[in-house]
DNA sequence: AGCATTACCCGCACGC
DNA sequence: TGCGTGCGGGTAATGC
């Protein structure tokens, strides 16, 4: 379920900054259960279980779409990828219990408060990992898009670095991270470039508002909890404020047209074919 | 050579 | 029942 909003309001739920929401900050971490071992991506179970005994949460952050909890000695990364989601609960059981509570549980932090953290994954394609040194996990990544010091003048040095179409290289976590197929989508409809347009291609204007869309969609998606689509993932709501993401056939609240689904980089994308051209504008 | 692009893969749930 | 699709990304193959 995770882009930045969505791992921002799990970080922000996570932490207690949400009205009544208990903190895993300075948690004592009495064991761990692991019922599906692909999840851990390093060490190995046994290295994994025996070290995140005893440790205490010292902070929880984020960097791209990884949460990163800082603990007292070493640090456990989380990436959601697709389906992933972490919840506290206070039904886990002990570190000895080996049947999950809910399906598609994967692993639990037991905590010696009595409760504990889940970590729920359908399609298993997320994972943790517990490192000494977070750079291991996260070296490849690019700027946060809304580190200020990414300027508009460095944003259009990028594009035009990297002479890629512009929706694939938005996916590229080592060029911006964070940014999913969602917000992309949204960030080039409000930017009103084509998916496929080459990034070296923007004027010094249209890259200046293309930061200026990915920043407001990121924070607009962050005011609304992010998005809840499919199955996964409750409690956003920014799913209400799609303007092009999943409106196949609606009408471009631009102009009207009929929005298109087309496929780039085996990703659903969705345009206004009107809005959105391909090459650019002759003046 | 070195990019950029494309294909495929990984579990599972859901809608048509 | 079967098929297409998917809030992601790594790897391998292919193309320029």
């Amino acid at each position: 379920m995770p882009e930045l909003p969505e791992v921002e309001t799990i970080r922000q739920v996570l932490i207690g900054k949400r009205a009544g929401e208990p903190s895993l900050l300075g948690q004592t971490i009495i064991g761990s259960s692991l019922f599906w071992s692909r999840t851990l991506a390093t060490p190995s179970p046994d290295v994994f279980k025996s070290f995140v005994k005893g440790r205490t949460i010292v902070d929880v952050n984020r960097r791209g779409k990884f949460l990163i909890f800082i603990l007292d000695e070493g640090y456990l990364i989380v990436h959601l990828r697709m389906s992933g989601d972490l919840r506290k609960a206070s039904n886990l059981g002990s570190p000895r219990t080996v049947e999950p509570v809910l399906p598609h549980d994967r692993a639990y932090l037991h905590f010696a408060t009595g409760w504990g953290l889940a970590f729920n994954d359908p399609r298993k394609f997320g994972r943790l990992w517990l490192t000494p040194d977070p750079q291991q996990v996260l070296k490849h990544l690019g700027i946060e898009p809304t580190d200020p010091q990414l300027t508009p003048e460095e944003f259009h040095q990028m594009l035009h670095t990297a002479r890629r179409q512009l929706k694939p290289l938005l996916l590229d976590q080592s060029f911006l991270a964070g940014i999913g197929n969602i917000y992309s989508d949204e960030a080039l409809f409000q930017a009103r470039l084509h998916p496929r347009r080459t990034s070296d291609t923007l004027s010094e204007t249209d890259s200046a508002e293309l930061l200026i869309a990915i920043r407001h969609v990121l924070e607009l998606g962050i005011q609304h909890n992010g998005a809840s689509i499919d199955w996964v993932y409750r409690g956003g709501a920014f799913q209400n404020y799609f303007q092009v993401y999943q409106q196949t056939g609606n009408p471009c609240p631009n102009c009207g047209t009929p929005i298109e689904r087309i496929v780039i980089s085996q990703r659903g994308t969705h345009i206004c074919p009107h809005c959105q051209t391909l090459q650019p504008e002759k003046n």
